[in-house]
Formats: structure tokens, C-alpha cells, sequence
DNA sequence: GCTTGCGTTCGAGCGCGCTCGAACTCCTAG
DNA sequence: CTAGGAGTTCGAGCGCGCTCGAACGCAAGC
């Protein structure tokens, strides 16, 4: 499994945190990209733990600009990583490519489009609280299944094959 | 939006609890539906929050077996109903088809196969903690981002268009 | 000069999970 | 007797989100 990669990263210092969530720290962990230089494809490919082919395809469909080096190769600098890793952890959370382009066109006309753009986000912010319901009642029933098979419902089956 | 099925029932019953989940207490949870009389597809559809299609879909690929009545219309007994709540739950939380009909197979098979059963129930708990994972970053992402565009993070925005 | 490797564009293809339409049967009410 | 509505089977179709292959370009190293 790749464990470089930036979700993988802010998963293990979302597990750090077991306090009420401050500013702070969630800053700390939606920001875990500090300003870098420049990326080939496979460079933010590897990153964002997605293949160069589905950068490609998020490019053409006008999700993100992506700028070229002198022979014509894409160069992902901070501002298409930042806007990569918004674009993930949204597609992760549920949220349609369709959307998302609605989005990033709000975003590319500017300011006016702030409240729209906050409407989106309150929707989804709202959907993800939905689906945090549904998967922790999925997660007890399958414990509960888990229990009566006879199984341990420990901290995880992390070692197994 | 459908409010008389299981699954909107059982998320109602969820905010009812705010302590640690005791046995009870998720056996409430997860077997909200009582033994109950065979339905049509219509009214098993309506409960499980999903279309008649989808159910005969179901069927047809060895999800579940189903009775007729004597006109030769499905009637969906107790059982069907459990196993389908049990199917909806876990695809709900992200197990592909393929991996429930595998398990279904196996339930078919008899008790010879509860181990095998068991280990994939203990890696699909584990599938789900970390999806719960990955959304709790989504959501603090989210709500950090609404409040950098000058939203309030209240309980929720219910009450919109 | 030639191969190797990493990139490019383009259009087509694919797997998943439904979703639908057509043609038919059955029961009930008017 | 007839019309309506809810069900049936069957195969085909669809939307989503990638995913891939073919043909090509460019720069570095032997």
C-alpha cells in the first residue's frame, strides 16, 4: 500500500488528534502541503495516490489547469496540487465529478460566486454528515455480525494476509 | 424524500444515542425491522429505500432467493427481508456486488464456511473504519473551507432549498 | 545513431451497478 | 366484458469515472 502519499499522511495525524477538533489543527491537517516546487505527472501522481491517467482525464475535463516545462510536459506546481487535493478529498467524500465542475467554474469567475460556492460546500458538508451516520451504523452491524460468528471485535485485523 | 424507510429509521435512532454503544443498543439498531408478515415487491422496495428493478436485479444475480404468491408474484417473507437489509447495509458502506455474492455463497454453503465469512466481515470493519477515517478529513476540510468563505459551521443547514 | 524511458494526444473501451422498455399475465372493480 | 393497475421475464442500455492502447515527441546515455 502506498503510505507516502498525502491522505495516507493526514490520516496518521488525524489519528494523533483526540481532542476537539481547534482551527488549528484542522488547518494542520488540510494543509499538510507545504509550497513545493514544481511536479512532473508521476511526481503528483504518486502524491495524490492517483495514476497519471486520471490527472490527464481531470485536465481535459477542466478540473484543473496544469502548466507545461520547456519540452511540453506537465508541470504541477502548489496551486494544481492544492487544488488536486481539494478536488480528492471531495471526489473521496462522495461528491460527483459533475459537481465538482460546477464548482471549479464558480471558482474560475471569481469572487461573485463566493455564496454559491458556500451553498455548494454547506450541501456537502451535510452529505458527508449523512454518510458519517450510515457508516457507523453499517460499522455496528457488521460488529455485531462479527460478534455473533464468534469473532473478537478488537481494535483491527491489521496483520492478517 | 423517503422518510418511512429503514434506513432513515434506523439514523433517527442513531442521534437517540450518544453514549457508548452497548449490545443492546446496537441489536435496537440493527434489527429495527420485526418479524413481519411477506410483502409485495412494492412494499419491500418502499422499506429498503430502493426501486422494484433493483430488487428483481438482486434476485436474478443470487443476492437472495424470493417466494411467489400464488399468482406468481415475489413475496418477500421475513428472511428475504432480513438478508436484503443486511445487503443494503453493506453496500451502503462500499462492498462491491461481487464481494456479496462471494459471502452469499458462502452463507449458502452452511456453518462449514463461518470462518471464511468472518474474515471477510472482520476486513470489510476495517474498510469501513478507515472510509469513517477519510470522511472525517473530508468534513474538517469541508468546514475549514466554508469558514475561509465566511460560512458558519452550525448543526446543519437544513431548512434550504 | 540508436535505444530507453518518460512524457504527449486522441479516441475508444470497460467494469460497475443499476435502470429501462417491451411484451406478457393476472386480478379486481365498474 | 373491459379497462386498469400491479406484477412477471428477458435482454438491452446507460451514466459514471476512470483506464487503456496506439502512435508519436523529446532528451539522455551508450
Amino acid at each position: 500500500m502506498a503510505t507516502d502519499d498525502l491522505m495516507s499522511k493526514a490520516l496518521a495525524a488525524l489519528d494523533e488528534v483526540d481532542g476537539p477538533m481547534s482551527v488549528e489543527v484542522i488547518h494542520r491537517l488540510v494543509d499538510v502541503s507545504a509550497a513545493t516546487d514544481p511536479m512532473t505527472i508521476t511526481e503528483a501522481a504518486d502524491l495524490l495516490d492517483m495514476s497519471p491517467h486520471t490527472l490527464r482525464y481531470y485536465e481535459r475535463i477542466g478540473l484543473v489547469e496544469v502548466g507545461r516545462d520547456a519540452s511540453g510536459h506537465r508541470s504541477y506546481d502548489a496551486e494544481a496540487v492544492r487544488r488536486l487535493v481539494f478536488l480528492t478529498r471531495m471526489r473521496l467524500s462522495g461528491m460527483a465529478i459533475r459537481d465538482l465542475q460546477h464548482y471549479v467554474r464558480l471558482a474560475d469567475e471569481g469572487d461573485d460566486t463566493v455564496p454559491e460556492r458556500l451553498d455548494l460546500l454547506l450541501e456537502h458538508r451535510d452529505t458527508i454528515r449523512r454518510q458519517l451516520k450510515e457508516l457507523t451504523l453499517s460499522l455496528a452491524a457488521t460488529e455485531y455480525k462479527i460478534a455473533t460468528y464468534g469473532g473478537h471485535t478488537g481494535p483491527s485485523s491489521v496483520g492478517k494476509a
